[in-house]
DNA sequence: ATTCTGACTTGCT
DNA sequence: AAGCAAGCCAGAA
């Protein structure tokens, strides 16, 4: 995985306001990079300090492995469930909790985006004497 | 180059 | 509602 998507993600998964969500897709998407397993495997590799519990499955499905613990962020931050976490089986109600960006939040996201495309673009480290990469026949 | 794997998604039973 | 197959994107062996 290239560090250049991981910081985007990251960057992206920051935006996301307590008590919304956003499926590992929709960041692929808004990043216009990668796609929901690359989200995923940031997520698996760098959940560290963020709030890795509001980037989930599509369906509402709490992240693999981690339902208890995101349960309790869930109840915390009055994300919208459906289905009783008492009783049987929930989910996130995907429809009502997804994260549905303020402009301001909007043009956030698009500069992480653009940024990211930009770097992906163009080699991080700038040519030496050596413009096209050194790639030679 | 080829194959396997995975914090995924969608469509079809 | 739950399970399954295929599709998909990248990294690792």
């Amino acid at each position: 995985m290239r560090e250049e998507f991981v910081e985007a993600v990251l960057a992206v998964v920051e935006l996301v306001p307590p008590g919304t969500v956003l499926a590992y897709g929709d960041v692929a998407e808004l990043l216009g990079a990668g796609g929901p397993r690359q989200v995923g495997s940031v997520m698996a590799r760098y959940s560290g300090d963020v709030g890795w519990w509001r980037i989930l499955r599509a369906s509402g499905a709490a992240p693999e492995c981690h339902e208890q613990r995101a349960l309790g962020h869930y109840l915390a931050e009055g994300t919208p469930l459906r289905g009783d976490p008492h009783r049987g089986p929930w989910r996130v109600d995907i429809a009502r909790a997804r994260w549905a960006p303020t402009d301001d939040e909007l043009d956030a996201v698009e500069e992480i985006a653009d940024a990211l495309q930009q770097r992906l673009h163009r080699p991080a480290a700038p040519e030496l004497s050596d413009p096209d990469g050194g790639m030679e026949p």
